[in-house]
DNA sequence: GTCAATTCACATGAAAGAGACCACGGTCTAGTG
DNA sequence: CTAGACCGTGGTCTCTTTCATGTGAATTGACGA
């Protein structure tokens, strides 16, 4: 046993990778320099400038689908104004801030308190009030005397959690600070949740509005070509490989992001299979992995709840072949409850509950009227047959477990 | 046949509760000099 | 006298329940042609 994994370690070794630099297709690098977005950095750059100067730029959203590089290019900007005005000694912050993340930046609290840590401040994870709070960040940015640029990933996530009165609250803030101004830069995938907001949080938010524009075919290709040449041995990447792979995320929305997780992957397919090149072949078998292992990885993590809906939706798709509706999934659920030893949730929670699974993408949940016979969700699922039945097996396996 | 009213089966919203986690300040207790 | 243990209070956060309101079109039934 272990003379044959010594063996197959050794041989792994032996072998020459098809990767020079796989970190360079990883999602946390940092190109130099990027590709076909001069015209954004550039006004970006000019909206900020006046920071430098020590004046208040003006607030900025920047809009664009994800994979655009919203995110790559202002931090690049931001890195770049950070360097200078460390060496002028210009008293300026920039903080960069993911509000997606969980636990981290999606509440008021954790914003504040994140930013008050980011100045070095111990903020603790709860028990403080918010004001409280509010007040040690602002004490801390006002003895600075510095101008802060706060970005804010990702913004819509924060908003829709919390609720727009932060973004009031904050830019409010600036009449209260004297030697110290704020200047907020928001980045957002979705536009439509502009829409809600109250009118004076969404102009003051968007004194100023970049788009950025999906990337198209032929500037993926040539970002692909930059990565693939630093991150791929010479020779490794075939002819053709590279047009499928931007062919593939110019399909959805120019994702370079995707693009280049496309690549990557393959080239760790045929590194499994110890081809010496990648074949075009790799890319389809690529998608299928990613699309596969995002689901899994959903399905998994998911609380016993959602996993029990899942499961009843399974089953009752199992018996009728067409699609199915809010009551009858909650109907077998709660038998499903009774089987397994959960206790049951509210037909409104259950409601929810697959308006998020619709939302994760695994299933299709349209609101449908049927007229005298009532409104309710047709659900169908949105798994290929092959997925279907390892999910399936998961949720089977993570039901019957205990806790 | 036409048209407005009715009706169903949920969807969708808002508010409030439960329970976990935590900080802070006050009080009690045991150990120390 | 003091450090540490141990409350009680008040705070955030997530998941959930409760209560209330909304909704789109098939059905119904009155009406007139």
């Amino acid at each position: 046993m272990t003379k044959t994994l010594n063996n197959l370690f050794e041989k792994f070794l032996e072998r020459k990778s098809l990767f020079k630099d796989k970190s360079r297709l990883q999602a946390a690098y940092h190109p130099q320099n990027i590709l076909h977005r001069n015209d954004q950095i550039e006004l970006i750059a000019k909206i900020l400038a006046p920071s430098l100067r020590e004046e208040k730029p003006s607030n900025l959203f920047i809009y664009g689908k994800t994979g655009t590089g919203k995110t790559l290019t202002t931090q690049y900007i931001a890195n770049q104004m950070m360097e200078l005005s460390n060496t002028k000694k210009i008293p300026l912050k920039i903080f960069y801030i993911n509000c997606k993340l969980r636990r981290v930046a999606d509440t008021e609290y954790r914003l504040i308190a994140q930013l008050a840590r980011e100045f070095g401040k111990e903020i603790p994870p709860t028990g403080l009030p918010t004001d409280e709070v509010y007040n040690i960040f602002l004490k801390t940015l006002e003895s600075k005397k510095q101008n802060l640029i706060l970005v804010l990933d990702e913004i819509d996530q924060l908003i829709h959690k919390a609720g727009d009165e932060i973004i009031y609250n904050l830019t409010r803030i600036n009449s209260e600070l004297k030697n110290s101004k704020i200047t907020i830069l928001g980045i957002s995938n979705d536009l439509s949740f502009t829409n809600n907001l109250d009118p004076r949080v969404k102009s003051s938010l968007s004194e100023e509005e970049i788009v950025f524009p999906p990337y198209n075919a032929i500037q993926l290709q040539s970002i692909l070509k930059a990565r693939a040449k630093e991150s791929f041995n010479q020779g490794v990447v075939q002819q053709g490989v590279i047009e499928k792979c931007s062919a593939y995320a110019a399909r959805e929305h120019g994702d370079a992001r995707r693009a280049l997780e496309l690549l990557r992957v393959a080239g760790e397919i045929a590194e499994r299979n110890q081809q010496e090149t990648i074949n075009i072949t790799d890319i389809d078998e690529a998608e299928e992995k990613i699309e596969r292992d995002r689901f899994i990885d959903i399905v998994m993590t998911q609380p016993k709840q959602f996993q029990a809906t899942l499961y009843s939706i399974f089953e009752i798709l199992k018996k009728k072949k067409d699609s199915i509706f809010t009551g009858e999934v909650y109907d077998y659920y709660k038998t499903l409850c009774d089987h397994v030893g959960l206790r049951p949730l509210t037909q409104r929670r259950i409601s929810d509950i697959i308006g998020e699974l619709d939302m994760l993408g695994i299933i299709n949940a349209k609101v449908i009227s049927h007229g005298r016979f009532g409104r309710t969700r047709e659900i169908k699922l949105a798994l290929s047959p092959n997925l279907k039945i390892k999910i399936r097996k998961i949720l089977e396996e993570d039901l019957l477990s205990p806790n």
